[in-house]
RNA sequence: GCUCCCAUCGUCUAGUCAGGCCCAGGACGCCAGGUUUUCAUCCUGGUAACAGGGGUUCGAAUCCCCUUGGGAGUACCA
């Protein structure tokens, strides 16, 4: 057992070891490993978020390793991207190419010599061999097969009739590698033998090695592949724990075994379901996102070759806080009937034990409610802060003060700061037209009448707040024994120019005495 | 095709591991009613699910098997 850990504590020494004794328990490490290939959705950004969680939650460490070990599918901006992404949803790393770390660099690029001799290692031991097939051979057998409603896979059936190490005598081997072939590595997968695994939610999985195949672990470019990279710096990385989504759990058994045929000890997997489209089945893609109206990312990305925007959350007026709290639940839940957490809580409540199996399909609608949770749960001075950049976008000059006076009004009608602006904009200009449906509803031949006197009962109102003018208005109204709904609605109509909005009372105390007067004097003109 | 994974209201899910407390609970959405001077909020109520079939058991959403359905993977991509 202490051999066994001591091979994992390296680089850090003594000292670490015997904080080690003290303490049996490996610490936490987790990765998130993104490619950066584009920009991150959301399916990624959930299962950072619950790496991050389940970090936290151990008092572990979370850790940012770039994957680009496809030079093809480089996009400039991605990294960067994804990064930004995560800091917006609070997502931190401890080490990371921007944070630096023991296990420095953290993009696999960076890295790329020392993934050589891991490649030799495994051909030395017999678990690895070199190929000389080209992509185009490979390509016409997987064509062959096809035809035939077979599946060309390159394993212990195959292989033998193949140009590799294992057909083609040492020699020629050495002297084609001499003379620049292209060659690739591949894995042996071991013949006749069964793969168990045990993932942290999905069990024990078993499969046989016969479907397995010898998977290239070192590509003709000089770059390992993603499965080779990924072992190697896990194991460099001391990560204890492996959360990934679930299109990895096919290449799983193919990691147990390169673990095995190292002698490394394996990180504890756990394989999260997918999310999936909110219509019909599949995975999530951008392409919904476009179809169905809702962003897919969690920041606005513009593709740097087409120039085509793709909208994001934040940019869409999501709190960052309410779209990870959305996320959080989608997969997992605290088996409690709390729906709203913090990042705190739901790093106190996160466990990889009530993460589902099943997918989940993304609901946009409740996304949004999860947002006007939050946008209600908000200091009024911060979304009156929020809310005067958007009154200035219309060339409204106004006060932090006055709109801070609005906002407690209205903030429960909306889920998003931008949509104040259709129920508050009656508050910062006077009504441009009148609603034909509540004129007609709401406006008699004896309403200017009732208006003209009303605005005489108004003028005198002092001092002019909601309390006094509720009291004026109630009086008046049982006098002159009008009907509180017609006088009211009509009022309304004149003020707001259409039957909607907050308490009557409140819109005058707010708009003032004068601006009020003037909104009757207006609308008795204009409404025939 | 092959390999692997999955399966409770329209959606997210509780309940499944330790079978009875479940003719299945909560939330979103939707519908109705109530409050209100309007709209909205809010409150109350309603809608709606154990994929199907076999077993095991006194008893199954829960355990086992089969079927069906869905998903993922199947690259010198990650």
């Amino acid at each position: 057992m202490i051999h066994k850990q001591s091979q994992r504590l390296n680089p850090w020494g003594f000292a670490y070891l015997c904080t080690k004794f003290r303490d049996p328990m490996p610490e936490t490490r987790v990765r998130f490993a993104p490619s950066p290939t584009g920009p991150l959705h959301i399916g990624g950004v959930r299962t950072a978020l619950y790496n991050y969680l389940f970090a936290k939650k151990h008092g572990g460490k979370m850790i940012l390793r770039i994957e680009d070990t496809d030079q093809t599918r480089f996009v400039p901006g991605a990294e960067a991207y994804i990064i930004e992404s995560l800091a917006w949803c609070g997502i931190h790393f401890d080490e990371g190419i921007s944070e630096g770390g023991p296990h420095a660099p953290y993009r696999q690029s960076d890295r790329r010599l020392l993934y050589a001799q891991y490649s030799e290692q495994l051909i030395k031991s017999g678990n690895a061999y070199y190929a000389f097939d080209t992509p185009d051979e490979l390509e016409q057998l997987r064509k062959e097969a096809e035809a035939g409603k077979q599946t060309f896979i390159y394993n212990s059936l195959s292989r033998k009739s193949l140009r590799n190490s294992l057909t083609i005598p040492a020699a020629e081997v050495e002297s084609l590698i001499a003379g620049e072939t292209p060659y690739v590595v591949r894995f042996l997968v071991p013949e006749n033998s069964e793969v168990v695994m045990d993932d942290i939610i999905r069990g024990r999985v078993v499969v046989k090695t016969e479907t397995l195949d010898d998977k290239v672990l070192y590509k003709s470019d000089g770059l390992p592949t993603y499965h080779l990279a990924n072992i190697v710096d896990d194991h460099l990385m001391e990560i204890s724990h492996v959360i990934r989504g679930e299109e990895w759990l096919p290449s799983l058994p193919l990691h147990v075994l390169l673990y095995k045929a190292f002698g490394w000890e394996a990180p504890q997997f756990a394989h999260l379901p997918l999310l999936l489209k909110p219509d019909g089945n599949g995975k999530l893609s951008k392409r919904d996102g476009d179809r169905l109206g809702f962003p897919v990312f969690p920041m606005q990305w513009q593709d740097p070759k087409t120039g085509e925007i793709s909208s994001g959350y934040r940019e869409s007026g999501y709190y960052p806080d309410a779209f990870v709290n959305m996320l959080a639940l989608l997969g997992w839940n605290p088996g409690t009937e709390q729906e709203i957490f913090s990042m705190e809580e739901l790093i106190q409540a996160f466990s990889l034990e009530r993460v589902g199996k099943a997918g989940s399909k993304f609901d946009p609608e409740k996304t949004k409610w999860f947002n006007h949770q939050y946008l209600i749960n908000k200091a009024n001075e911060q979304l009156a802060a929020e809310f005067i950049t958007f009154v200035s976008l219309r060339n409204i000059s106004t006060d932090p003060a006055y709109v801070l006076k609005i906002i407690p009004l209205v903030k429960e009608r909306v889920s998003f700061v931008k949509d104040l602006w259709e129920e508050t904009f009656f508050f910062f200009e006077a009504p441009q037209s009148y609603d034909v449906q509540v004129v007609q509803k709401r406006w008699k031949q004896e309403t200017p009448a009732q208006m003209t006197a009303l605005a005489l009962v108004l003028e005198s109102i002092e001092p002019f707040d909601t309390a006094h003018i509720d009291e004026a208005i109630k009086q008046w109204i049982e006098a002159s024994g009008f009907g509180m709904g017609a006088i009211m609605n009509a009022l309304r109509l004149l003020l707001v120019g259409t039957s909607k909005g907050p308490h009557l009372g409140d819109i005058m105390a707010i708009i003032g005495k004068q601006e009020s007067l003037k909104r009757i004097q207006t609308g008795l003109h204009a409404i025939k």
